[in-house]
DNA sequence: AATCCGGGGAA
DNA sequence: TTCCCAGGATT
């Protein structure tokens, strides 16, 4: 498909960039700590404080950071440590480091000159992707580089009615086509920031100020009363589900055998019944472990939700009939009447709270 | 190209 | 609690 098949046609760029920023003019942020001083420097830092990270939040983090850090050599020069120091309660931890990493980088690669001219360089940088190479181009140099942040998205779904989930490729590829057309060469950083003003403070994701905006009589989604719908939210991963069988071995005496699990993944150091993929692998392991047992019941499956799958568990149970096997490491034979204090898995404990009642 | 990762704030 | 945000990295 080409973009200007079936493609609702974008508005005259030169109309659109007057109007907003003739809006800018009047409504957009321009005193912004990251805004005065305008150093290649000082706007890599805002613009990675800012990803993910709204604006009232990001001001006091960069006052502080810049007066511990007031250039990248002193930022480079600093230990790891200091620099999370300063960061913490910010989130994404991952952007220090890369922040770090990317200042070493500058001043080694670079001379400590940031690489403003072209966005491959500025890219290749830790932490420094597509939109905010093109953020920091625009604001720190005021060349023309097209930006697609959150707010920007926002703003241009809705104006042209750009259905599907942002971040699916063709839709993004779409949102940035649009950004490429009205992004202009003059006034490009006040170009990029009254985008990002449209977004955080008139075109908002939830009760947009419509009858403020610039393009009331443009909007796509407006125009539909439909202003919400847009960007659409990502697609709910059904989450997936896996099964597993859970043996109760049981001894003479009602106990159950209980193991212990790895220490990490799962369920990590808790115990839990013997868990099989299937019965085959179920019957091979009570030759060897328990070869005086016999096959109880299949029970009712039942589902455990966990955040990312759902868990169908199959009871089964089996019975020793010559007294217990012995206890091996890592094993414990749980006695429903005598419960001892473990960390048991919650559908486990379900699963022995049940048999505690059967007997 | 698709998926994963991230942590705090807002609703 | 859930959703999602001034995205990037990984595979």
């Amino acid at each position: 498909m080409t973009p200007s098949d079936s493609m609702p046609a974008p508005l005259d760029a030169e109309y659109f960039r007057t109007r907003l920023l003739d809006w800018f003019d009047h409504h957009g942020r321009s005193q912004l700590p990251w805004q005065q001083e305008r150093t290649p420097y000082r706007v890599w830092v805002s613009e990675i404080m800012l990803q993910q990270t709204q604006v009232a939040t990001v001001i006091d983090y960069f006052q502080r950071f810049m007066a511990r850090f007031p250039d990248v050599e002193s930022l480079a020069a600093a230990e790891l440590d200091e620099v999370l120091h300063l960061w913490t309660g910010l989130g994404y931890y991952a952007r220090a480091r890369n922040l770090h990493r990317a200042a070493r980088c500058v001043v080694e690669a670079y001379g400590g000159h940031f690489p403003v001219e072209n966005v491959e360089a500025l890219s290749a940088l830790p932490g420094i992707g597509r939109s905010t190479a093109g953020a920091i181009i625009a604001q720190a140099t005021g060349q023309r580089a097209p930006i697609l942040d959150g707010n920007v998205k926002r703003v241009l779904s809705r104006l042209h009615g750009v259905g599907g989930w942002p971040g699916r490729p063709a839709v993004e590829r779409r949102l940035w086509q649009l950004a490429e057309h009205y992004t202009p060469h003059w006034r490009c950083a006040d170009f990029t920031q009254a985008m990002m003003d449209m977004g955080a403070t008139l075109c908002t994701r939830r009760r947009p100020a419509c009858l403020l905006c610039p393009f009331v009589d443009d909007c796509v989604a407006h125009r539909a009363g439909e202003e919400t719908r847009y960007p659409e939210s990502k697609p709910k991963k059904t989450t997936p589900l896996r099964h597993t069988l859970m043996l109760m071995l049981i001894d003479e005496e009602g106990r159950v055998l209980l193991e212990q699990r790895p220490a990490s993944g799962l369920w990590g150091g808790l115990w839990g019944l013997p868990q099989f993929d299937d019965e085959t692998q179920l019957r091979d392991w009570l030759d060897s472990h328990a070869p005086g047992s016999r096959f109880g019941e299949r029970r009712q499956p039942f589902v455990h939700a966990f955040t990312h799958f759902r868990l169908e568990i199959t009871p089964l149970t089996a019975h020793l009939s010559r007294g217990s096997a012995g206890v091996a490491e890592g094993q414990h034979w749980y006695d429903p009447l005598q419960p001892a204090s473990l960390g048991l898995a919650a559908p486990v404990k379900a699963l022995l709270d049940a048999q505690t009642t059967l007997l």
